[in-house]
DNA sequence: AGTCAACTCGAAAACGATTTCGTGTTAAAA
DNA sequence: TTTTAACACGAAATCGTTTTCGAGTTGACT
């Protein structure tokens, strides 16, 4: 195991001092030619690399990037975060992953984790149990300490951050129309409860382009999951929800589910209470994944593009830190990014 | 935005010397109650948080675990770092991500970006171009750096680190022997190229199997596939290939493939070929993940536990860390976890 | 009254790097 | 010969924390 190297490490040994050794390593023209061959030689052969921890430390700054997610076993965020480690490699910062698993505390703990120098700043994804709670101090206490946050997906209105969303009504409404086009005359939705704010916005957009159309609504229409007790672990007792859902609604005809695990399992449970698909029942999930991919038949989705909002969402965070280190502040960034549908074979059209 | 509060800060506001805070803080004995309660309060006011970078710098530990994958969009590497994060969590430690996209060029920049100093320890699973290019020079760098490696999955041996692995030989063969026991007479098998390990090692274990078993073998039975071109982007090429493998093998009835995309894939294709599953050819795939789950029919795989790696591989690196910060020298460890089978609709027993 | 221990606290070094501000040497210009 | 500028380098502060060591004050005990 070799000696690490550092600046006093080389000084010494070349009998120099180190802010000599620091400027012949930087190129200062300081430095004469000669001692500047001697020392570069000298830290090439032992591997010198500045110490990062001491830079973070000189300039206030780590180029560190903390993100805290939901989840990691899960098709979407991953493909966000493969646009953030994308973008932020490309322009000099790590990435730090911090898992919430949907829970409050740990929420807090990871953000608590990293906020003391760490990193300079967070992209995050608000746990489900955060968003029953309503209780957003702590967002609210680390952007006071002057660490930047970019919220993507499931984002907080009314705080002071830069947001990455796609639009979510409208994604519904082109989701339901597309049911509509291919013949649906009774439209089912499969959603999460109301205080997951994504799950309510497709809710909304769902029941207003049914009424924009006088397509029929009824309450039974609509199936809430909570997934609190759920989780993908237990599937069984979301089945069991879609077996009494499709037995209290025979009539329905295209269901609409707002994510790809809620569409495939309503289709296994449509299948096995005998029904054709897309023949007599017809599906379009949320969010284009492996599983919609390969579903049987292959599901119809609309496709968040995970990988660019991965990438947007470093960009404006990197964008507002810079100007934060300069002083200036730059106003709460709202950026909305595109869905479309991709046909494939649980529609008609 | 309030301003950030040190040591320096609180002393000089409450006109005290930054080692009496230090002390009072930590409750030292050295520091009378009335000055500790005191800095306490004010501490607490402004939420005082000992700067983590400063720490780092003082200790020579970091608390930071550095993780390099291949792929993130990727159920198994997820899992794994689930249980990474878990494990590291509750013990302190922060996980720095970096991916490799299989790239060999990639990896090397991310050990590079990582062994400055912002990290006390790697935890990698190796690039598929690294293999191939069989280069492991990084590799043994840093760990002569005195930086800590430990690999999961795709690990090299002869290299001064702990692994953990599943035994690929053995899984290989309860895959082809479950095959056999539901009635299969001749099993082919979808792996990759030789030079990623896993796959030449399961490729080893099927051929053994056969061999012991008695059961014919020819190479055209296995289908090589060299996914450095194809990925999980462009299945074009990969179905292709499959097409032109079930022609050259109208007799196989039964398939062993080494990742669960390669067996999705290839019953896909011989659903299209009019081969009805499990009827006339069965399938089992290695790696359950989502796509076996929910494939239909759902897939019979060998599963990896890919958490409890993922806890493992951290388990081990701490470990090694803490020694090695003691200066004892642990001899590598070799962790083998169990596989098991998961039965479902694939296979006939 | 003098000694000594117990209490409280502060000064300073250390981690590794950068950067400002000297300072001494040399060579060119006056 | 003296002034001055260029050149080459070093000392020291700084970032925030911990920790060792020393020092001053107080009280008790002989």
């Amino acid at each position: 195991m070799k000696p690490k190297a550092s600046l006093k490490m080389i000084a010494t040994e070349l009998d120099v001092s180190v802010s000599t050794v620091s400027k012949a390593l930087k190129d200062s023209k300081e430095i004469s030619d000669s001692t500047k061959k001697k020392i570069k030689a000298f830290a090439k052969l032992y591997n010198y690399k500045p110490n990062n921890i001491a830079l973070s430390l000189k300039n206030q700054q780590t180029n560190n990037i903390g993100v805290i997610i939901p989840e990691i076993v899960h098709h979407f965020f991953t493909t966000v975060i493969f646009g953030i480690e994308k973008y932020a490699n490309e322009h000099g910062y790590n990435v730090i992953i911090g898992l919430s698993n949907e829970s409050f505390k740990k929420e807090v703990i990871n953000l608590d984790m990293l906020a003391n120098g760490s990193i300079d700043g967070f992209i995050l994804s608000v746990a489900k149990e955060t968003l029953f709670n309503a209780d957003f101090h702590h967002f609210e206490e680390t952007i006071d300490q002057g660490l930047p946050i970019v919220m993507f997906d499931r984002v907080l209105d009314n705080l002071h951050c830069d947001t990455v969303v796609v639009d979510d009504v409208k994604a519904s409404k082109d989701a339901v129309r597309c049911l509509m086009e291919s013949g649906c005359k009774k439209i089912g939705i499969i959603t999460t409860e109301d205080f997951v704010n994504v799950g309510k916005k497709r809710y909304e957009g769902y029941k207003a382009f049914l009424h924009e159309n006088n397509l029929p609504f009824e309450e039974r229409y609509a199936l809430k999951v909570n997934d609190a007790a759920i989780g993908q672990d237990n599937e069984q007792k979301l089945e069991t929800m879609l077996y009494s859902y499709f037995r209290k609604n025979p009539d329905i005809d295209g269901i609409y589910a707002v994510n790809e695990f809620y569409a495939v399992t309503a289709m296994k449970v449509a299948r096995d209470l005998g029904y054709a698909i897309p023949k007599d029942i017809q599906f379009i999930g949320f969010t284009d994944g492996v599983l919609s991919k390969h579903a049987y038949p292959p599901l119809t989705t609309i496709s968040q593009p995970g990988e660019k909002m991965g990438e947007k969402v470093a960009e404006l965070l990197i964008r507002r830190m810079k100007s934060q280190h300069k002083g200036k502040e730059v106003e709460p960034t709202r950026v909305v990014v595109d869905t479309k549908i991709i046909h494939r074979e649980t529609t008609k059209a």
